[in-house]
DNA sequence: TGTAATGTTTACCAACCGGTTAAATTATCA
DNA sequence: TGATAATTTAACCGGTTGGTAAACATTACA
């Protein structure tokens, strides 16, 4: 795709730039490669931070330590940079789910899927919300992904878990919020960072919090889809 | 605040623009409430889906059906716009948590505090937004709200909890976290709609989703949060 | 009704931003 | 080593962006 949109303006004439990740050789040198690594590093920093329009190519060029023309002799543009960068992200970030396991015992599937996502959160925060910013305004260049992979995946996984309610392994509950709930409660401690440090306050903010929210998240959602109703003494006046 | 940086400039001349919200008179006439309204209602809908470095004067000036001067002339920089906005949502957007009533029935307080937080994420999508993105992209411009207001009433409201948990009345959990895990399930509804209709499909994505989403969610907590272990039966191999 | 304060518009500017050009420099390999 | 391709840089360009200057229009009010 990115090799096509590179060939697009010059038809016949020698081509006038030296044409990175072209067409008929592949992938070339040993330079190429460090340098689309060091530029889509950069981009991760700089993308996650400040969106897609809050990012400048020159912000992204310092952070990489190169010249802005330079980046744009392997990325084209900053779309380019930007789908490079989501393309070579989405596929790790939905390893948890895909690890998701219809053989397991559920209520450790789902607690191990917990605690996948957190570790995530604390170790791939700059991930987290560079699909934050992005879906947050819109998905304006990700509505693909969501709607094609992404979909498929859950709507794959959303019918194990209904088996497991089905067959009284779970409580009776939807999939698809499940999963979403599992989302938004992990990802939280990514892309609310901030938020979650000014309210702990500095002596609560270190990275006990982390174990902290596994603990929670594990009762929470242990406990919120054990097979049953509340178990008793809960009802008030 | 915003009277005292607008008399910063001309030191002794006669003041060069109108200065609107003066120093001297308190807020003047009908229009420049009107119009003060009306801007801050564009930019809103302008902040909220761009963030603030992705949204343009222009932009607003357009939503409001203005020129971009006369914009200029209510609100001298955009910041003084995007501050006048959060200060005007902050306050109501902190209410469902200040209705958290220490008096009433743990249950049916966690209850009612995710529909309202739920009804929040319904009718202000706009608002949430605006937070995720302040917040998500290092909170620069609200940090002092997040330390201050926010974390005293957390503050406030972790110490009803605790004393519930103690009492007995719900399961020992760390107050916070659950009140994170409260927020983000909820204005996950929001802030990441457009996931949450990619991925639940055409035939899913209409407004029942909040019901769904109110159902799992309630169940979810309420649950989750009961005294006493898991019921029964959800050992596995 | 007249006039001073308030509100609006047109024209403009400097800085920034995404991207291009072309020339210079460096790596590759016959 | 020398030619050729790959890489890097300096200079530049047109459009956008936040913000200003000043003239013009409208409103409030004595």
């Amino acid at each position: 795709m990115a090799a096509a949109a590179a060939g697009e303006r010059g038809p016949v004439m020698a081509i006038p730039r030296a044409a990175p990740r072209a067409a008929r050789t592949q992938r070339r040198t040993r330079i190429q490669e460090e340098k689309e690594e060091l530029i889509l590093e950069a981009a991760l920093d700089v993308f996650a931070t400040n969106g897609f329009r809050g990012s400048t190519i020159d912000q992204i060029a310092e952070v990489a330590g190169m010249s802005k023309p330079n980046l744009l002799y392997y990325f084209r543009t900053k779309e380019a940079m930007h789908r490079a960068l989501i393309e070579r992200v989405l596929d790790s970030w939905l390893d948890p789910l895909r690890e998701f396991d219809a053989a397991g015992n559920p209520v450790s599937e789902i607690r191990s899927y917990i605690r996948r996502k957190l570790e995530m959160a604390r170790d791939f925060p700059r991930e987290s919300r560079l699909f934050a910013n992005e879906v947050l305004q819109g998905a304006p260049r990700i509505e693909d992904a969501l709607m094609g992979p992404l979909k498929s995946l859950v709507d794959e996984k959303a019918m194990v878990i209904r088996a497991w309610a089905k067959a009284g392994k779970i409580a009776k509950c939807d999939p698809y919020h499940l999963i979403f709930a599992i989302w938004a409660t992990t990802q939280h401690y990514a892309d609310f960072d901030v938020q979650v440090r000014a309210v702990l306050g500095p002596n609560r903010a270190g990275e006990g919090r982390f174990e902290d929210a596994a603990r929670f998240l594990e009762h929470l959602f242990v406990n919120g889809l054990a097979v049953g109703g509340p178990p008793a003494g809960t009802a008030g006046s």
